[in-house]
DNA sequence: GTCTATAAACAGATAGAC
DNA sequence: GTCTATCTGTTTATAGAC
């Protein structure tokens, strides 16, 4: 028995260390040294368990995949809700959602880590396309033809989610500069609120436009 | 007389690698030997020019800033425009923005090296914040004051004018994962025209329901 | 100012003992 | 599976000729 905290060792230390760490400081400004060190094990254990450096950020990607799928899939969709419903769901999910990127602590540094991979069109983009940005779109766009009685898959609706969701984003990649601008230290909790309150005006307001059409 | 592409010489030169392979490459996975040798410049140069790597990207951060205040400042604010002309000078600016972000060709490789800075929390994004985040960001708020008579510096303008700006900026983030969903092989003056069309729809659906309100 | 040559530190990967 | 020790290549930085 060993005093890793994984019981499944040193492997799943080693991926959590490249989820850490390659969020934190990007891909390439992480040595393996490093990653090595933060796990607790041996710099040749990442070419034992993995093959490379390249081959961990690859298996991180794929952990990030399922720890993405486990945190998602608690949500049951609700087969064909009235508008109103429709549209308190899509609230509902932005909460969630923000609280969720703008959290003190989203579980693991799973939300720098998919950054990170946009940013540097890493592998771990396509992971990220299919556990967490393609459910989430389609998820939102069904939801925006409940509510709006549009076709959920045209392309206006898909348009129009997208703007949705750059919002929710951006205020997560942009956040030095808009807490700098609001004069904020950072997003606590009453800062989400705001900015969730700020967003669902904004659905709010997209959603009655449409109706007007 | 050099074949140097520019009159100023290799230390512009280096800049110009700087800003171009940072922004695509990232700060640490581009090496010197590969900056001096898109300059056409010796290695031993950005030592002297600069003292170091780290120097240099500090010059890149300025050189953009200057780039970028040449880029923005030829528009003049107009003084205290009507409510419908305001909501006019707003959907233009989003258009111009979007031109600029999306486009094929922003002025050299601007747009990249701000995001990198931005994504890697470089020493430029005190720049970008300066030249370019910041005063669009105030220009908008004062728009929007003028369109709905709200405080242009309330905290609700303030957010509001920061979801509009998110929008924007995810388009560009998000572009792999945005042209995938819909089915683009990228962004084209037709994609471009779309985007733009559905980012002033919002702008509209925001301005009327605050009017309403 | 620009070059060659090289120093000194660091990277990722591996061989082989245990 | 994990360790130490080391190999090989590359990194940034620098010394010194021109």
């Amino acid at each position: 028995m060993t005093t890793s905290p994984h019981p499944e060792g040193t492997r799943l230390d080693l991926i959590e260390a490249g989820i850490l760490l390659f969020g934190q400081k990007g891909f390439s400004a992480t040595s393996v040294r490093e990653l090595a060190a933060l796990a607790g094990a041996n710099i040749a254990a990442i070419a034992y368990h993995f093959g490379g450096k390249e081959e961990l950020r690859l298996a991180c990607a794929e952990e990030f995949g399922r720890q993405m799928r486990d945190a998602t899939d608690k949500a049951p969709v609700s087969p064909a809700p009235t508008a109103s419903k429709a549209r308190d769901e899509l609230a509902a999910i932005i909460q969630a959602v923000l609280a969720f990127l703008l959290g003190a602590r989203g579980p693991g540094g799973l939300v720098p880590f998919m950054l990170r991979e946009l940013a540097e069109n890493g592998p771990g983009i396509e992971v990220v396309y299919r556990t967490f940005a393609d459910p989430m779109h389609r998820r939102l766009c069904t939801l925006w033809g409940h509510a709006t009685g549009l076709d959920p898959e045209s392309e206006a609706v898909r348009l129009a989610v997208f703007s949705l969701i750059g919002q929710m984003m951006y205020f997560r990649i942009g956040q030095p500069i808009v807490s700098r601008r609001m004069g904020w230290a950072g997003y606590g909790p009453a800062e989400i609120d705001q900015i969730s309150g700020q967003i669902t005006a904004n659905l709010d307001a997209m959603l009655t436009a449409e109706k007007e059409t």
